[in-house]
DNA sequence: TTTGGATAGTTGCACAAACAACTATATGCC
DNA sequence: GGCATATAGTTGTTTGTGCAACTATCCAAA
């Protein structure tokens, strides 16, 4: 039997994920704010890239969730704006490893910061287990569709 | 003294919104897969005329969380697909009210159901009181930052 | 009644996403 | 070794987003 949880008038911010476009918002502004000229979505690759340095352009299509022509594009945009560089891997000539320059490593204590405070403003009022719930259940629904 | 529930590790897909951009990403192939021509962008303008035809551009804008410029291409963009229809409004020359068309009203029943089989999807697995607590969460995480 | 400010909508630009089609390289199998 | 197939990355096209600047209209106060 289908579990018939959602009645119509529920189905709309799920699926639009209006919390998450206001939260990306948010920080977009910080960011501007701070003098930090970079989008989100450039600061989404060099998030993972924080984590680990020189990776290939199709390990961040999967830390980030994006296909092949969005990282392409996203990493021109990187690279143009001097934050990280192509480097052909030796091993196999197909693969670009991807390294962050000393001037995105100089990004990372202020834009991580923004990024929690942005956090805590979008999570006023919410009571730290109720967090956690949330967090869990977007885990599931992402598992159960990618 | 700043709530600080969230430890860097947990930051990212929170701000991404990993779990809607797959829902998003599903129902748009089971649109795609069903013949139906709209994207999902397309789609949540419909929704909110759906509920109340010959709203305004503001009023869609205010319902959909976007900008003018995005409703003015989008309205565009289903004008062309002869879905809406701008119609002056008579007692403010400034405003376009925004009129579903009949092909578009015959959407309603199919794209619904279609964007429940998808949350269906997403939520299999989360008890409902997971899965209203998450609501509560990010409805909060909405008003705090709108 | 005029004028200044607010509101509704449009346009231009830069950036990003999804899909398809493409090139180059690697790998596995005969 | 040679060929089919898979993988990594790029490019073109359409669509959408966010910001700034713009036009048109409305409204209210002097």
């Amino acid at each position: 039997m289908p579990n018939n949880q959602f009645k119509r008038g529920e189905l709309y911010s799920f699926i639009t994920g209006k919390a998450s476009t206001a939260i990306a918002r948010r920080l977009q502004k910080k960011f501007n704010t701070a003098g930090l000229h970079i989008t989100i979505e450039q600061w989404s690759v060099l998030y993972h890239l924080w984590k680990q340095d020189g990776i290939s352009q199709q390990e961040l299509c999967n830390a980030t969730f994006r296909d092949k022509p969005s990282i392409t594009r996203l990493v021109d945009n990187l690279e143009k704006l001097n934050l990280v560089k192509r480097v052909p891997s030796e091993n196999d000539r197909r693969i670009n490893l991807i390294f962050l320059t000393r001037q995105a490593q100089k990004l990372q204590e202020d834009t991580m910061a923004l990024a929690e405070e942005t956090l805590n403003d979008a999570l006023t009022g919410v009571p730290a287990d109720k967090v956690d719930i949330c967090k869990e259940v977007l885990q599931i629904v992402y598992d159960n569709l990618k």
